[in-house]
DNA sequence: GTCATCATGTAAGCCGTTACATGATTGC
DNA sequence: GCAATCATGTAACGGCTTACATGATGAC
């Protein structure tokens, strides 16, 4: 989950792990902040497993914005280093999405057979990167979703008649709250998987049928260009 | 949290873990149900900290319905074993909770020290254990969750104005829907917190000022006298 | 000079999971 | 005889958290 969102967000721009950990809590802060004692570590094995690439960037350009995409850096960076708005600060680590890194990712965003791979938290962050998934593949997601919203409902209906007797008022709250909202989280993916299906796109910008290849071969990977 | 619940089980009725597990399952259902490889060593946990007892109840009863309050069975056991509906099997641990468990659990019920609890799951727990708790320290539950889930809408909020650029389509919608539910849940602590204050109780069964003590010494044991 | 922020990492621990090991009883 | 259900437990591991260790730089 965690390398899921790492590299998501690597796809886009390379960042360091301080960096990274901001984007993470500000841009998908739908989802606890990450504490440095799992990033890292996060990190250092996404490396070793060939997903990602480092850099050790000695000091960098940017004031406060750290990254702007470009990394012309290297050279402006030890003399951009005590000057205006050039923070140095300690040597980053920036860090690089592989090729591996952007299959991995693939696999992991699609996780088909990944088993527990659908509470609200993963789902919520696969959603986020469904662009980068084919359309059957985001339908299949919602379909599952969708299934797994169908059980849990069933089983917060079947809690709350089975009990002896009968809830407590407190009790009975709680799982009538639960319901509701699962029911209306099976409302939105409803709407979803409708906006999926028609050709117009109530989902903007979720491209009806032509060109499903901008994303093509290795997700995003050009998304950058253009 | 899982003691939490267990003890809250064990403060209506005696049980054997297995039949915890069902509970738990099937009343409590709106938490992913407890596996035994954690069941298991919490109640030992909690039976060496002195907040449960155990009887190795070698035999018992009750049909389908293993407990019905009674455990006169001690000698009725071995006589109802192979007979009509005692289903002796297994050596079954019958835990029951003592003075000191019944402390540990008003302790858990209001964590009010208790630094990260208040995510959902926890305070559901909670929440169904409100009667539980003296009517102050109910209120003070709601409060802290829904200024927990004030600050969280404001975290959401924040994400989706700061993102640069705009967020694409499914991102955008995943955190709508985290802010609507967020939203939702607020509107249902606020009729929660209006229902506690209210004298005539639209919590239903949530009583209003007199017969506190229908639940009296078993649990809680009344927060400390007064 | 000291505090906040930036920056990276390690170590210990918590809380849970799955998988394994064991075995009795009932129903088919 | 075999599978399902009841029943209890252990072992290994996973993923995340907190707390600790370190240190540079800029702002006040």
């Amino acid at each position: 989950m965690l390398e899921l969102a790492i590299l998501g967000l690597l796809g886009e721009q390379e960042l360091h792990g301080y960096e990274i950990r901001k984007r993470l809590r500000d841009e998908l802060g739908f989802f606890s902040p990450v504490s440095f004692g799992s990033l890292y570590p996060a990190l250092s094995r996404l490396e070793r497993s060939g997903a990602l690439e480092s850099a050790e960037e000695p000091l960098s350009a940017g004031p406060a914005v750290p990254m702007t995409g470009s990394l012309s850096g290297e050279r402006a960076a030890l003399r951009s280093r005590r000057q205006a708005g050039g923070r140095g600060r300690r040597g980053r680590k920036v860090y690089r999405i592989t090729e591996e890194g952007r299959r991995q990712f693939a696999e992991l965003l699609d996780g088909e057979r990944d088993q527990g791979a659908d509470d609200a938290r993963s789902f919520g962050l696969r959603l986020a990167f469904a662009r980068y998934l084919p359309p059957q593949a985001r339908l299949r997601l919602l379909e599952r979703r969708r299934a797994q919203l169908l059980q849990r409902l069933d089983d917060v209906r079947h809690a709350s008649s089975t009990g002896r007797g009968q809830l407590d008022p407190y009790a009975r709250s709680v799982v009538e709250h639960a319901a509701e909202s699962t029911e209306r989280d099976i409302s939105w993916i409803d709407r979803l998987i409708a906006a999926e299906r028609a050709p117009g796109a109530t989902v903007p910008g979720a491209r009806p049928a032509e060109s499903p290849d901008d994303l093509e071969g290795s997700l995003v990977q050009r998304e950058g260009s253009s």
